[in-house]
DNA sequence: AACGCGCCCTGTCCGC
DNA sequence: TGCGGACAGGGCGCGT
């Protein structure tokens, strides 16, 4: 489920809501959303007594800071949500998988139906390590055309899975990807070497407009995702080809395309895309 | 070595 | 109403 915006919203949320909180106790009801090698026990002893300092995102990533440089990586999966338990819609969660309690009585909630997340615990140089494995960030700077034109021209995948490689750009997922390419007028099941400059150049504006207006929509809702609150993001209604199959383009009326490009659903007007 | 594929797991929806 | 199958925002490990 989610992807860069709707990591960006719980982030903002929790960034509001936590830092100086101190962790008393961690819960581990389901252990296998933690990351190979890391108990619960581990966890909370680790956890015990540190105080959040900060909260940042790195690509899907919802990173909790804590002193002396440890940091709580948070990979969300399909269906994970992060949740203050004082949020009145705390008490809808279902799959609560870990809690950390605060010395103030409140909890960060991870809740995750599925259990493809994962928490992970890192040091200072292990989140230098995890970091580097990431690639670039879209929002950013050094997120140029010039980069992403000669990042793809060694591939010959289809655009849309070259983009959902976290190791090149870190953050875009299916719903970023296909909604981008639309925008761009770029068929999902182009060649990524066979782009142009002037479609790289589209695409590199088009995937960050996509991914700012759906942040500012407090991202997209299919079905899972919930904010820091356990609301749902706004942005599904401002989706123009993903998931509408059949249904007539918004540009040209020519109905939407869906086609399964290594296991996952592509969505393009046969018309606006070439 | 860079790909595509199957799989992890639960919930929901659709056709019969 | 029940049941089976398809499908879902992600990402790992495997084989080629």
């Amino acid at each position: 489920m989610p992807e860069l915006p709707e990591a960006e919203t719980i982030v903002r949320d929790l960034r509001a809501r936590i830092p100086g909180g101190t962790v008393t106790r961690v819960s581990v009801a389901r252990p296998d959303v933690l990351h190979t090698g890391l108990t619960a026990a581990a966890l909370g002893r680790r956890l015990r007594g540190r105080t959040v300092t900060g909260v940042s995102r790195r690509g899907k990533n919802v990173v909790i800071e804590f002193d002396a440089g440890l940091r709580l990586i948070i990979n969300l999966g399909m269906t994970g949500r992060v949740v203050t338990s004082d949020a009145s819609r705390a008490g809808e969660l279902r799959h609560i998988a870990v809690s950390l309690h605060l010395r103030d009585g409140r909890a960060i909630l991870y809740d995750d139906a599925r259990r493809f997340g994962d928490l992970d615990l890192r040091d200072e140089a292990g989140w230098s390590a995890r970091d580097a494995e990431l690639g670039v960030e879209p929002l950013s700077d050094a997120f140029t055309a010039d980069l992403l034109h000669s990042l793809s021209r060694m591939s010959t995948s289809p655009i849309r899975n070259w983009l959902l490689d976290q190791k090149r750009i870190a953050g875009v997922g299916n719903i970023y990807a296909i909604e981008a390419l639309f925008r761009a007028g770029i068929r999902p099941t182009r060649r990524a070497r066979t782009l142009r400059r002037r479609e790289t150049i589209a695409l590199r504006d088009e995937l960050r407009n996509v991914l700012r207006e759906s942040i500012n929509s407090r991202g997209t809702t299919i079905s899972d995702y919930r904010d820091a609150s356990g609301e749902p993001g706004a942005f599904v209604r401002s989706l123009r080809v993903y998931d509408r199959q059949g249904e007539p383009c918004i540009e040209c009326g020519t109905l939407i395309k869906r086609v399964v490009l290594s296991n996952r659903s592509a969505f393009y007007c046969p018309s606006c895309q070439k």
